[in-house]
DNA sequence: TTGACTTGGTTGCACGTGCAACTATAAACC
DNA sequence: GGTTTATAGTTGCACGTGCAACCAAGTCAA
């Protein structure tokens, strides 16, 4: 490995982009799952899987258990429901938000997605070994709890 | 943790989303950088840090070395260009590649950014500590080349 | 009650990306 | 030679995302 800029840099020993490359290359085999199957986006599948665990909750609740923007959630929510997996229902307490459910269909796909991701980590673990596969868990929620100093709206 | 539909699929524990959401949170404050400061993409970025690297090489080089597909290469490339950081000149043997190299006012970028990530990296590591930092640089290697299975065209 | 401010959620727009299709050159084979 | 097949790189298009602006309902205080 030369380097004739000097530099001392290599972007193979930067840690964002060695956590980038591990995510997407983790990321890929699943997606192809819920995208072809059905043809889900990923932040689709994660808004599905928040209501899969939790039951019912508004699209802010989902904001701040998942960190994810809520432009993201609000058009994961719209294409969700055109799908029919999930349903909306005026907040009885805050005429300005809903409350998001799984239909049945909803559950369905949730179900068949939920058992595909566990055997996905699992194997996912496997090659790694659990023991370095448990390690990794801890270290990536040190990563991301670091550095998330808690910004503007809630988190992200 | 309550569990409503009892499927056992926690999207907190799932891997792939773990190594997202680190990834994330991880190359947010640098990429602040570099686009602030000069208005490059994150593909963009990467084009550089490996011309920086390794001196001239062709858009297929860059390409294996980091497993950047190749038409995010070409759009960057040609926005590099466009900004005067790089240079293309023909390849001597292969009248279809192109040489690539950074201009001066490209090693200059360079440079900054260079000493930037390598500071941006240590106070990552250091937030993590020396010792969990490499194994998690480690284990990344190992999630990278894992799965990795050699798809079609060069990687990704 | 009225006004300032916050908050739940949606929308317009610009932009980076993924994929398939395409051009042009190179290599392999007869 | 001529014909296929592989390869370097670009481009059109559809799509998910980030950001800022926005609307409507809630909150708090005078």
């Amino acid at each position: 490995m030369n380097d004739p800029t000097q530099s001392g840099f290599d972007l193979q020993d930067f840690l964002p982009y060695l956590l980038n490359q591990a995510a997407e290359t983790a990321s890929r085999g699943f997606q192809d799952i819920y995208r072809s199957r059905y043809g889900m986006t990923r932040t689709q599948w994660r808004v599905m899987a928040n209501l899969g665990k939790f039951g019912a909750m508004t699209a802010r609740d989902i904001c701040i258990t998942s960190h994810i923007e809520k432009t993201k959630v609000s058009r994961a929510v719209a294409g969700l429901e055109h799908e029919g997996l999930l349903a909306r229902s005026p907040s009885s307490q805050d005429r300005r938000a809903e409350v998001l459910s799984l239909t049945d269909k909803g559950l369905a796909v949730f179900a068949d997605l939920g058992r595909e991701a566990i055997s996905y980590d699992r194997a996912l673990r496997a090659r790694l070994g659990q023991q370095v596969a448990g390690n990794l868990n801890l270290i990536l929620r040190a990563v991301i709890s670091e550095t998330n100093g808690s910004v503007g709206d809630y988190g992200e």
